[in-house]
DNA sequence: ATGAAAGCGCTAACAC
DNA sequence: GTGTTAGCGCTTTCAT
């Protein structure tokens, strides 16, 4: 059977020896029609018989309604996030029997227009417009044109319907493990990139002391590139400082991997002589290094799932005002957590921990 | 304006005076069709007037060709792989002006045949078929009712077009930076899973071997689960043997990552005391270890954009025969490799690395 | 050189 | 309860 050649529903109209509107009341389960009992037996097993499936083309075309959901990035597909994000928003498609269709614009503003273009003229029902990490954008002029929302990406005005992590909780979260810990003097490698989350998990780690009511201290941070490398030499300077930190927050797992190379440069056992907490839960990352890495996780399933279900009530209910979700950032503990070091600390007499 | 209300055909026919059909002919440029220059002017006009943008629902409909290609795969979008092969995908679609239609079955059989039934129903022009690693596999019979391609994966029998990556020749080729390189005590880290990169990297090991005159050693090779983890084991069972190898092959890049973790726990410095090849670039790996990480990579782009170009020919060629793609593995080198330790080599009398 | 008419497959008023 | 008719927006014979 040839993707052509499938039956229509005329084949099952004819084949059950009623009109295709029956056939379509039946098939749709219209409410408010009555049919009768036999009627309905005839067709269902008559559409059952000829393999039939609507073409949902055609469907589209009559309801002005595609079950088709854009999915616009910059370079999200490309990125070991993308894929949570991703499922989550087919996740919340399927919910709603819809498939998402994918495009990449590699960060170009006139690809994105076109793209946007393109997924207007297959009358997709809505668009997400997604980054690839959490940003302020500028979205596309087209997105205007039906219902869209932002996804990682917060709008410069707050047209769009938008949801980001919640940077400042996640970090505060991670820091405070630290703090719960014993730990005061903690580290932080920040990203030096001028992006939200770095004033965000600043002000994140800046909570969380204060909830413990250690001052904060800028000699403590440093801010380097968001890489393993920047890690590594950020790591470098704060453990090298005459009163060297217990403890680093990271910004992010790449950094905090880098923290744990300068950690073996020193001869630092992790946790024993450094408590480490990174940022991201990069899976790859934070599982593989040893000890495993505890982190804050984004919540990039949740996120793509938040949008896509915005979008569709957005499609229900066109008029409807934007929204803007923060989703919440959990702690995933693995084993980088542990007690401070007594030696560091310089308090001595404490027990340590082997 | 709306998504809804957009302009269409009949409004650009009305405003430029013409019947649809003209605009029809002029904005598909349709040949052999003589059409006056003034006309052409006019309705060229009038469509961007108006910002005409053809319907291709109902496009789609009259021609028998939506432009959407459905991407169906297990788990391959949330593997940090998936990206590029997605990418690839994408970039070979939109050389045919076509969209891909994403879809994950997260593994289970049935509801693969649903989501190829949800797109063939879309009118999809056909079907990639992906794994998220390089695998045999019984495709969904519904796959056969249209073009389809199956990517990173080969089917039971040669039904479908195929492309998977060259493994034994990125394999021998990974081994022969370590030949050249002087070693000739390498050991194997290969991966435990019955897969075929499990038979196929060990056959690529053998070949380059064998081309420089090494013997095989059996308890040269350990097999392991494909993460850290298990590549720290089975590092480690390699090192501790009496006559440790002065090179380990790693069958993956996380497993190199645990052969790393391995040297640490051995004081080994790497390249200088150890040199060590991984195999599947996973940047975020292998680019943030230290040193960086000399490894085989997986052609995933090239597999997507070959899938899709393939599957293209076949929608223009329904007839066509299946074609079986194997596509080369390059190296990546990065500073992982270096000359053999002559302490190690056992030797004698040399100095030693501290 | 241009247009009328049919029809892709489906749904939705409105009849009966 | 079921059918007739019109039409979603487009392309494509076939006329003229």
């Amino acid at each position: 059977m040839e993707l052509r050649g499938r039956a229509t529903i005329r084949d099952v109209a004819e084949r059950s020896g009623v009109s295709t509107t029956t056939v379509s009341h039946v098939l749709n389960e219209v409410p408010g029609k009555r049919i009768s009992e036999q009627t309905r037996v005839r067709v269902t097993q008559a559409a059952a018989d000829l393999h039939y499936r609507p073409n949902k083309l055609a469907q589209g075309l009559r309801t002005q309604r595609t079950g088709l959901i854009g999915f616009l990035s910059d370079h999200v597909s490309t990125t070991p996030f993308a894929g949570r994000m991703i499922l989550g928003a087919q996740d919340a498609a399927a919910e709603a029997a819809s498939l998402l269709v994918l495009l990449n614009s590699g960060g170009d503003p006139e690809v994105e227009e076109r793209e946007v273009e393109a997924l207007l003229e297959r009358q997709v029902d809505g668009i997400v417009y997604a980054a690839f990490y959490h940003r302020v954008v500028t979205p596309p002029q087209g997105l205007r044109r039906g219902p869209a929302v932002l996804l990682d990406a917060r709008g410069v005005d707050g047209e769009f319907s938008s949801v980001i992590p919640d940077e400042v909780g996640g970090s505060r979260a991670g820091v405070e493990q630290l703090l719960a810990a014993g730990h005061r003097r903690i580290g932080f490698v920040n990203n030096q990139d001028d992006i939200p989350a770095r004033t965000l998990r600043l002000a994140g780690y800046r909570q969380a002391l204060e909830v413990y009511g250690v001052p904060f201290d800028h000699s403590l941070m440093v801010e380097r590139e968001p890489s393993a490398r920047g890690g590594f030499d950020g790591a470098m300077a704060l453990l090298s400082g005459i009163e060297m930190p217990t403890a680093l927050f990271c910004a992010t797992d790449r950094m905090a991997m880098g923290a744990y190379q300068a950690a073996q440069e020193l001869s630092l056992s992790i946790p024993r002589d450094l408590s480490i907490v990174g940022f991201d839960d990069q899976e790859l990352v934070a599982d593989s290094l040893r000890p495993g890495l505890t982190t804050v996780a984004l919540p990039h399933y949740q996120m793509g799932q938040w949008a896509v279900r915005q979008l569709l009530e957005q499609i229900d209910a066109p008029e409807s005002q934007p929204t803007h979700a923060l989703i919440p950032c959990p702690v995933v503990r693995r084993e980088s957590v542990g007690p401070p070091s007594r030696a560091v600390r310089g308090l001595g007499g404490e027990p340590q921990p082997a």
